[in-house]
DNA sequence: TTGACAAACTAAACACTGTTTAGTAATTTT
DNA sequence: AAAATTACTAAACAGTGTTTAGTTTGTCAA
């Protein structure tokens, strides 16, 4: 009985075509601009059946949130080799500052947005990549203070201010909220990278 | 001929009446929720009035986004009495975590959602506050440089590592991104606190 | 005071949006 | 071949921002 395993197949493969494109739309429009019924054109099937797939928007975006915070992890992992914990960390900020400004509108989509379920609700989904990808920041900001290399030894207040800092400069970048500083655009790219290059010295014990 | 001069007055009264409703609606729903129609009936006109003293809901919009950095500039200013730059710089950052973690739906509207409308065409409103908030901050930073007191010495950096730290702490916060760290909401905010106290203090020349 | 003009306002429409319903077409099972 | 199940969609619903065309209101000169 081969039947229900391909049709369970052919269903996944729906999904994943419904999340391709879908993420091509959200990454081109944004959220709000994005429509259903555009997603529906890009895969050639009515607007109905994507809710034959998805509960509703926001859950198909949850799942093409999944695929961009797969991209950022991909990027960190990269990190992982680096021996010295400080340098590790100071590596994966530079990644996320790379990630956020390489590819601003997949970070709006990750990072800006208001998340679109609540946390108790995303189990049911395969929400592995933004935890991943946290984990292995909190990982490696242990291991610096394990080897006594940080000046803040506590780790969520640690956490927070790095966290913090880098999600913030981004954001400011990807907003255009930073214009208000009246810097020019390769300027302001160079003082995000500066500022967390001073930040990492200000924090090594 | 006082005629043409009370039309110009009930005109503003007009105006002021769309935007003193108009940022209730946005604060109790949101930019993308918050409609036209909605707005009307808080005014008790009909939507297409509203287009007769705002171009779109964007230009509205950017009014409302004055209400609140007026707020926050009014917050800004109470810390000016502070003689040490230093302290002072401190208390200026506490005043905006302060101001975005008591009120979440107007820091949203100001700094998370994307800009509405362009630098370019905003001089045509009053965009002062905005633009006062931002002055007073650099002010506060060039004080602190000039005495020697920072041990980051460009502004520009400084301001970036600073403005981002405290605007991406709060943007966790706010958009409840923070709760992939797993920690409650209480001790979430002490952390934002003491981020911020962490970091001046590596900050001190 | 009346008639003309201008300003203020709105009902209705247009082209969209997310989502649901009811019904059709295709496929699998009996 | 008939029945049952699955896959899909046309059309509708209630909402959105915005525009148009027309009405009501207020002002001013005759």
């Amino acid at each position: 009985m081969g039947i229900s395993e391909r049709k369970e197949r052919e269903r996944q493969e729906m999904r994943d075509l419904i999340v391709e494109k879908a993420t091509q739309v959200f990454i081109e429009l944004g959220y709000e601009k994005a429509s259903i019924r555009t997603i529906a054109e890009r895969i050639e099937y009515s607007p109905a059946t994507i809710y034959l797939y998805f509960k509703d928007k926001d859950w198909l975006f949850l799942e093409v949130q999944s695929v961009s915070f797969g991209l950022l992890l991909k990027e960190f992992e990269k990190t992982q080799t680096i021996e010295d914990p400080i340098q590790r960390l100071h590596a994966l900020g530079k990644a996320y500052l790379d990630f956020g400004i390489a590819n601003p509108a997949h970070y709006e989509l990750m990072f800006i947005n208001k998340e679109p379920v609540n946390c108790i609700q995303k189990d049911e989904v395969e929400w592995h990549n933004g935890m991943k990808v946290m984990e292995l920041f909190r990982s490696t900001l242990q291991s610096c203070i394990d080897a006594g290399k940080l000046k803040i030894t506590n780790i969520d207040i640690a956490a927070f201010a790095i966290w913090g800092m880098v999600h913030g400069m981004v954001s400011l970048y990807v907003t255009n909220h930073y214009q208000v500083m009246d810097i020019p655009d390769e300027v302001a790219r160079m003082m995000v990278y500066q500022s967390l290059d001073a930040t990492m010295e200000l924090l090594k014990a």
